[in-house]
DNA sequence: AGCGCAATTGGAAGCGCTTCCATAGAGGCG
DNA sequence: CGCCTCTATGGAAGCGCTTCCAATTGCGCT
């Protein structure tokens, strides 16, 4: 039934060499001739040779093996298009790296949360770990993590994770900025922000970002009213009345989040209005969702799939060690407005 | 830095038995006193002992490694739900059980993506296979595998695929009828329908319930037009026109998943229509867009997550070999009609 | 009392690989 | 030409675990 797969004494046999020697040529060793080393590899060819990874783990000490953990439960937020689009750059990059990647799905209400990343780590032997928002922000877990000399990268951290490991993301603050300059372009003065769930520093830089734009403008506080939402469709649905209703009426409303943006606009079709004659929304990701939508969504693109991809390049560096500086390095992608059809100007 | 782990050796010689003995408990094996059982169990916890698994895959031959292979593309198909969820719901069983999954993903383009499947399997020495559509339809691919030793299990096959392995997934034919006999019950009697990729014989099922149930109903051929999409958003707005402006004039779109009726839905709101005066539309999958779109859209559910769960349980089952019969197992799960606000009766 | 058998336990031998250290040539140089 | 250094190769020793088999003990039965 399963035949017996070739091991590497297999192939030092058959090439004529001890198996050390085709352990280097295996793994890109110096001082092989060339000779020996095409012979090796000709041997490799026509057995069909795998390395089995489990051994060279044992006896390397390295089990090539990297854990993205990520906090969104699909049951509650019904688009997860973020983590997907995380977990298949850090896939494709693992392939092309020849790395592993466990996936972990930790929803934040788990009681003992940080135990299970660690454990997984420790259990499974992982080197490296990518930790999603909110995670990413979550220090005494970055530390614990590196105190057991696991290599971390977060992806956008919103503020304290940068700078104890490596990161990438996107600047949160200028897209939120960006896309509320576009609103104001467009004559809205009167704004509705729905915000982030707590903890998410990452959102909380968008809704910073838009607070800058309107300063700038000579707004202030009593121009915008900002509520919280949890980053859900129905947190949108739910959370849009009480801003329609505002005595403030805002012409434009922001959100942190696709998702959001896309129950607002459920709710204001709910309502009757139409969308974006009689208001503006906005979202923040570009997920498939903004397109999907009717009409399509006004949002800001981040490139997540690039940013996973990233994320293990960068624990990869760090790993093997080639030219890494000592200090955590952020490497900050390009983000864009993407103007489609939810925003126009307002009514007057 | 990275402190060194405890061994099994360790644990021995703390609890003051042998290598093996350690193991035996470690593995709930037989014979075994309950007073030196618990001394083990002591010294583990004091320890904070985990086992290696890469040591233990090399010694006991047994990687308890699974891969789960899927082939849709995010990149083109925005809204990959149906993965994701597979995934979730094979991450939390194998927690459960003590396995790993291994994630990748092998777009259907690929040249040799069957090569590319094997090769996974065979280099990390993956012990089981979750197949998802189209590959849980590919007899050549099981069939490699199976006789490479690795057992397999296929979600939603449409046909052949079943019998060959284990397999889980709902009566997808089932599911196309019901859904049409509840159109049918609301007056409609002419039909377009948005036939799923070819090769996804899951999909094949759905439409061959939904002419069933027109057939019962005494319609035939000339009461519904039937075209061919590939189950992304673009593919439902992009075939929506040809339906809507074929002489027939149905009165009921019916689509076989949610992304293109919910690509329909958009290109119907681009033409004015009411949704669903003018025009009912019903989806498949009952996908996250099901709810996020405007308005939510009736279609049929299926139990995804679950589906990914009872995947690994049958592989788990399989490879421990309990209680398994030599045939291999079918596990159908329960659908369900779900009418949202894209379906009413017909104008007259 | 003596024997067989089952229940417990341990010793030893690897699983397939890498790492450490030793060995043998091949120049280089005064 | 002898000595040293550098390159290429191999031998041996494990990595931490499981599996195979032998050894020991206790107990029921004749």
């Amino acid at each position: 039934m399963t035949t017996k797969r070739p091991t590497i004494d297999d192939v030092a046999r058959l090439s004529g060499v001890a198996r050390v020697t085709v352990s280097r040529v295996l793994n890109g060793g110096p001082n092989v001739r060339d000779e020996v080393r095409a012979r090796v590899m000709q041997a490799v060819e026509t057995l069909d040779y795998k390395v089995n990874p489990q051994a060279r783990s044992l006896a390397g000490g390295a089990s090539r093996l990297l854990a993205f953990v990520f906090a969104s439960d699909p049951e509650n937020e019904p688009n997860s298009y973020y983590e997907s689009a995380l977990e298949l750059g850090a896939l494709r990059a693992c392939l092309a790296l020849g790395y592993q990647v466990l996936v972990q799905n930790v929803p934040q209400q788990t009681p003992d949360r940080e135990k299970r990343i660690l454990d997984l780590i420790t259990t499974q032997r992982c080197e490296g770990l990518i930790l999603s928002p909110p995670y990413s922000d979550d220090v005494a877990l970055i530390e614990a993590a590196l105190a057991q000399g696991c290599k971390v990268v977060t992806v956008s951290p919103g503020g304290p994770g940068r700078g104890k490991a490596d990161g990438v993301g996107v600047d949160d603050e200028a897209g939120g900025y960006d896309m509320t300059r576009e609103l104001l372009r467009l004559g809205h003065r009167r704004f509705g922000f729905i915000a982030g769930l707590e903890g998410h520093l990452s959102a909380d830089r968008r809704l910073k970002g838009f607070r800058k734009a309107l300063a700038e403008q000579g707004l202030g506080e009593g121009d915008s009213v900002v509520v919280r939402g949890d980053f859900t469709f129905r947190s949108g649905t739910r959370l849009a009345p009480e801003l329609l209703d505002h005595p403030l009426k805002p012409t434009a409303l922001v959100c942190a989040n696709d998702d959001m943006a896309a129950g607002v606009l459920s709710a204001a079709h709910a309502r009757g209005l139409s969308i974006p004659q009689d208001l503006s929304i906005t979202g923040f990701d570009d997920a498939p969702v903004a397109g999907i939508v009717w009409p399509p969504l006004t949002t800001v693109h981040q490139p997540v799939k690039v940013l996973g991809q990233r994320a293990v390049e960068l624990l990869v560096a760090r790993l093997t060690g080639v030219n890494v500086s000592n200090a955590a390095v952020f490497d900050e992608l390009e983000h864009a407005v993407v103007t489609r059809q939810t925003t126009t100007v307002p009514r007057l």
